[in-house]
DNA sequence: GATGAATGAGCCTTCATTCAT
DNA sequence: CATGAATGAAGGCTCATTCAT
């Protein structure tokens, strides 16, 4: 059957499609921008001139997976926006799943750490700005928190950037060993977390 | 006078060599090893070839920074060992240093960061013993530290690798916007220090 | 069919390297090892990247010619060995057709010449071992040649040298002009042969 | 005095000169063309800009120094052109200097020789033009001998073809090796002489 | 006259991209 | 759809040449 044919085509062509961009996460994750165009098409067991078929370009395949790291991090940001918390908790809780994904997932923050770092300017212009926004929301819920007194005291711009910079250390330290111990994010929350009070009421 | 005019010489060639150093450094700070060679010369204002005549090669000024940097970092491990103090003091003087360097000079540590993650496999491996160095120097002033209560509970390998996930993340941000607000050390600090014990001693 | 295709990519491929070769091998002859990548690209009617699709280095292409003229001088010394004949008989015959060699092949041997006397040193060893060796041939068949008064007399290690020398001029005679008149290997040979007896017996 | 002074430097000046060609003519005549501005500064122990003050180019003095080494070859041309003797004897005298001047500076020769093989066209030309001459008062000399009985027998221009080559072949010899036994003249002159008559005249 | 720093053009090589099959 | 040959634009490095001192 001719549609049945064509949606088999179909497949088989979104599969490459998934397999040159699986391969190319890989590569770009570990090598960062400089990996070549030879380099992707090995790990994904096709031809160079193949991977121009579904890319315009190598750039392309790294805006694509670019994008894809960035908004995998912003994911979050809106869930966690929703649930029905104090500004404390919701807080916790998204530190708590930032840490948590990096140790999950290293590649695709390790890439991400690569967007933000690299050369293409656009690109990393969208992505500090992401990262411009999530700081904001931490910088947000910290000045909620506070107010409430469930987030320890201090500069809430440097609190702020102090869990940024621990999530991208953490993102580094996932990518470069398995084998070193990952922290708990209860340590990096020990940052945020309002001394016990003298009469123990918590 | 010979002797002076020899010496004006050499002091310019030596100020030539600092200038190509600098603008290497400053250049790899921000691109990592793909930096160009004409790069480096435009920062220095000197043509390509004349970098040639100080350095062999693109990857001899790499190098030569590279080393300078993991150097930088290591020199302070060695002084804060001889300081006559507690476990936890000195664990505290020492990532209070740590965090101030990243503060005060962003661009080496910045660069130190590409080494790490770079391409060159004899320099991130010495590079990466050097922080493996460093981090088992915070394990075992956290472990003593411990002991005496001087340092919050929780798995010393976690800890350290917080504190050093934590300093490439400041290295980072340092490095990104002079703009950002950077932390003191003393938020890094409460990942360590011990919460306030319940008779409000202090 | 499928390994027809196949067959007729690989004969392509293995074309174009015998192409590119053929470039070199002219392009050498005439430069030596200064020619140009760019020279033999042009020769070969192809762009300056595919020889590296081929080859790995410039250089790698040069020996690999210096290697085949090196190989083909020698291969004339075995055969000659196994001749029945005198060692006179051998001798005349060894000059006969490493002059007739010369006439027939310039290029090759015109190429021979820049490996003798060029820059890479292992190369040129090489090249000077086999020279050696087929000058030491030389001196063997002429001492034998001389004691039964086949061959003219003179000190052995001259008469080879003289030979030798005359190869070498040979070579490049033939590879300057095509125009000018070539020897005939007899008058090479009157270097060795005995004069005629008084009593004409010969 | 002021001319003695400016003699006194105009010594100096003269001897500079000199020096430096005496340093390129062993540079170019070990390295050929290729041989560095840098190889010849350091050979005359002179600083790379100096020898600009008294050549204008790295090409002028190859140039220099090919026309030289052109111009003593063809001296003795002239010589015994002059010499009151027979055809032969004249003949058999050109070569025996020929072969000695060989002997005697190989540096020179090879020189020569990379001229006479080198790249740039119009020195190449004007030694092979020389070479020419060379070869034509040969083949003249020859002819006459030839008429006389003096001369072997032979196409004059094939004679004199291995004439020449053989001396090409004998400044490489000369070159190459100090070690190796240099033919003598005699041996050379075989190619001409005529054999001895069968009632032994002579 | 002499030095050595400085320049810039050219060469080898790599790699993203295109094209014939 | 798929391959791999082919191209051309950089990038690293060398070296002849010029220039300030």
């Amino acid at each position: 059957m001719v549609h049945s044919s064509n949606s088999r085509r179909a497949d088989r062509t979104e599969q490459q499609r998934e397999n040159i961009l699986r391969a190319g996460r890989a590569v770009f994750a570990e090598r960062g921008p400089r990996a070549t165009m030879a380099d992707i098409a090995a790990a994904a067991g096709v031809s160079q001139g193949l991977a121009y078929r579904y890319f315009a370009s190598k750039e392309e395949i790294y805006r694509y997976l670019a994008d894809q790291a960035v908004q995998a991090g912003a994911a979050e940001l809106a869930g966690v926006q929703d649930v029905p918390a104090t500004a404390g908790e919701r807080l916790f809780l998204l530190v708590t799943k930032m840490v948590e994904m990096r140790a999950a997932d290293p590649e695709t923050f390790r890439l991400l750490d690569h967007v933000l770092h690299g050369a293409a300017d656009d690109l990393r212009a969208s992505a500090q700005a992401r990262r411009a926004d999530f700081t904001g929301l931490l910088r947000t819920l910290i000045v909620e928190g506070q107010r409430d007194g469930e987030v320890a005291a201090g500069d809430p711009d440097q609190l702020a950037a102090a869990i940024a910079a621990m999530l991208e250390g953490l993102a580094r330290l996932a990518a470069d060993s398995e084998r070193t111990a990952f922290p708990d994010a209860e340590i990096v929350l020990r940052m945020l977390r309002p001394p016990a009070t003298a009469d123990g009421a918590a």
